[in-house]
DNA sequence: AACGGTATCAACCGCTCGATG
DNA sequence: GCATCGAGCGGTTGATACCGT
């Protein structure tokens, strides 16, 4: 048996909101309030509408202070940020975009954004090296960096599944070509990871992801850093689609940044470490390997150290040691 | 002017989650 | 612990505006 339905569809109208509809909504809402139920709003305002359709029209159009169209570039780089570290959670973006709606901001990044930051070429066959890069960020970017974008594309569709699953140290979220070989799966990690490295800037051979140009560099120890410092490391012949560290000298250390997890603070906290930690490239590699779900993305390498923390799943930031 | 294809976006649908009894 | 309910969410749809031929 279904779910009974919010309200009675035969005795509601649909469609279009009329303007007098609209303002007996809002002149209802803002004389009276929600009263915290939707359902019986309609009712009381007079209106035969569905209350979901009430509460959609309020939240996405009449409520105070909406703005609509017109996206700012500001916005648009928040957007994408967002979107490359924590995907289609609409709700979660909007809350950081003041003014602007989960339906706005949706509606925007399917229509327009995701367009105008696409520019790839879909591979015809399997095991093609796809083009992507230069299209995107403005050359000539240094060598090392380069080959560290183009080596993650060594796309293999038809690996297997079994096996260990090996974290993807891409700067990418999910990147996952070994536990799910779907070719769309493929298309949407690859669309963030197009949507990170829009915009990252490159600053004194560091990889600056997120805020604007000139945001100034900051130690590992501020919280706000979001450099990848290691990047400058990376050397072609590295294999970073699956984090093979195997350049690195090993006396090399990582400060990684203790952060939080909490997806219900707002964007600005959760790029604020609480404190660091400090790991040699054993200990990297040992984590990264683990297979417990660990995974890289933008600057945070993700991964359970239960021996350190005494906690599963946080994040770490990887920062400077220099 | 007519037509077909595409883009846009408001609105809907169905699901999940948390609160409540 | 379970059932029920409403709020909220993300995906999808459909009307229509726009554009090219």
């Amino acid at each position: 048996m279904g779910r009974a339905p919010c309200c009675d569809k035969a005795n509601v109208k649909r469609g279009p909101w009329s303007p007098e509809e609209d303002a007996k909504l809002k002149e209802f809402i803002e004389k009276s309030g929600t009263g915290g139920n939707w359902i019986t709003l309609p009712q009381k305002a007079g209106l035969k509408r569905c209350g979901k359709s009430c509460r959609l029209r309020w939240l996405n159009y009449l409520r105070p202070n909406i703005k609509h169209g017109d996206f700012t570039d500001d916005e648009d780089r928040a957007i994408c940020s967002l979107y490359a570290n924590i995907g289609s959670r609409w709700s979660i973006i909007a809350a950081q975009l003041p003014g602007r709606t989960d339906n706005d901001i949706k509606n925007y990044w399917n229509t327009k954004l995701k367009k105008k930051l696409m520019g790839l070429n879909i591979p015809s066959s399997n095991n093609q090296r796809l083009p992507f890069f230069p299209s995107l960020i403005t050359p000539p970017q240094p060598q090392t960096i380069s080959n560290l974008f183009r080596d993650t594309y060594n796309y293999t569709p038809n690996r297997s599944l079994t096996g260990q699953q090996n974290s993807m140290c891409n700067n990418n979220i999910n990147f996952s070509l070994v536990t799910n070989n779907q070719y769309s799966d493929y298309l949407q990690s690859q669309e963030r990871l197009v949507n990170s490295l829009k915009y990252c800037t490159l600053r004194d051979n560091l990889l600056m992801f997120g805020g604007s140009t000139d945001q100034a560099s900051c130690s590992s120890s501020d919280g706000s850093c979001s450099q990848m410092s290691y990047a400058k490391e990376i050397k072609k012949e590295d294999q970073i689609g699956n984090c093979n560290f195997s350049n690195y000298e090993e006396t090399q250390k990582f400060i990684l940044d203790y952060g939080n997890n909490n997806i219900s603070s707002t964007w600005a906290d959760q790029q604020k470490p609480n404190h660091q930690l400090q790991y040699d490239l054993d200990e990297v590699k040992q984590l990264i390997g683990s297979g417990n779900g660990s995974s890289c993305n933008n600057n945070c390498l993700f991964f359970n150290d239960e021996n350190k923390t005494g906690e599963r799943g946080m994040y770490y930031y990887l920062g400077s040691d220099n």
